[in-house]
DNA sequence: TTTAAATAGGATAATTTTATCTTAAATAAG
DNA sequence: CTTATTTAAGATAAAATTATCCTATTTAAA
């Protein structure tokens, strides 16, 4: 569904917002260890993430990456995976056509159209605190 | 969504179903040019789908690929998306995670597990002649 | 039986995605 | 100001996916 990239960007979103509720700024390598996943790999997400506005970074010692305490809940699901992986996801033909919309469908169009809404719904209405409030609950995880 | 594999196959298997009703058996050049595809490449998936009993070949002059016209209201979306992507597209967490269950959940589960539900149910409820149907009545189409 | 036509299958290549490594730039503390 | 720490960025490598090519094998028709 999404790619490998994405994955990692959407984990390491919701570990830095738990440290970052604390006040606490997390390095690739904390965040790597605690989303299993490559650290160098991770890092590049993070500048990605960074660029894109939806995390801080601030560089030199005691530096690490951080979100606004404010702006955890107002940060979606749809804005990591689309500064991540484009928005294929939404607009991108099921079947691979380069124009696939109602006068020239493809096959599934209609069928694919009712999930993939589903699927944007859900991840314009899901945010950053609902997810890290989970974790921080201990009934969701973030490795194995 | 699905690899570019599968959107291959897909798109084939409607060419070759379409073409089945009429008792004709198709090459994979026809296809290739019919959906838009690396002639070889799809020639290699077509492969797949024969050894998965999906489709079947005739070797030899006068040969090419063909479904039992019987067969073709039976065969099922999520069939050719199993033979060819495996079922991670069911089977996966939306995050990556190994284990990913109720007890053990990513924080994005239960929200995924709706839409990958819904996914799954349209795959399994979608068969080959309702596409070929469609293309047929000039509806819906291959390419472009 | 020979020949032409067609799929099967293995080897190879190109591209994209994933992952790693090294150096530069920035920053806080001493 | 110097040093240790930490992110940024570019180069490189590895792996997976996508794509191509060449040779076997099979088959129908002449």
């Amino acid at each position: 569904m999404f790619s490998k990239a994405c994955e990692y960007g959407i984990k390491a979103s919701i570990f830095i917002a738990i440290n970052s509720f604390e006040g606490k700024r997390v390095s690739p390598k904390e965040i790597s260890e605690e989303i299993d996943s490559p650290t160098a790999f991770t890092a590049k997400i993070l500048q990605a993430l960074v660029r894109h506005n939806l995390i801080d970074s601030v560089k030199g010692a005691y530096g690490g990456f951080e979100i606004e305490k404010d702006k955890i809940s107002s940060i979606k699901l749809s804005q990591i995976v689309t500064a991540i992986d484009g928005d294929k996801i939404y607009k991108g033909c099921g079947l691979g056509l380069h124009t696939c919309d109602e006068e020239h469908p493809c096959p599934v169009h209609d069928k694919f159209k009712i999930i993939r809404t589903e699927l944007k719904d859900m991840l314009e209405n899901t945010n950053l605190e609902q997810l890290a409030l989970d974790i921080k609950a201990g009934v969701a995880f973030l490795k194995i």
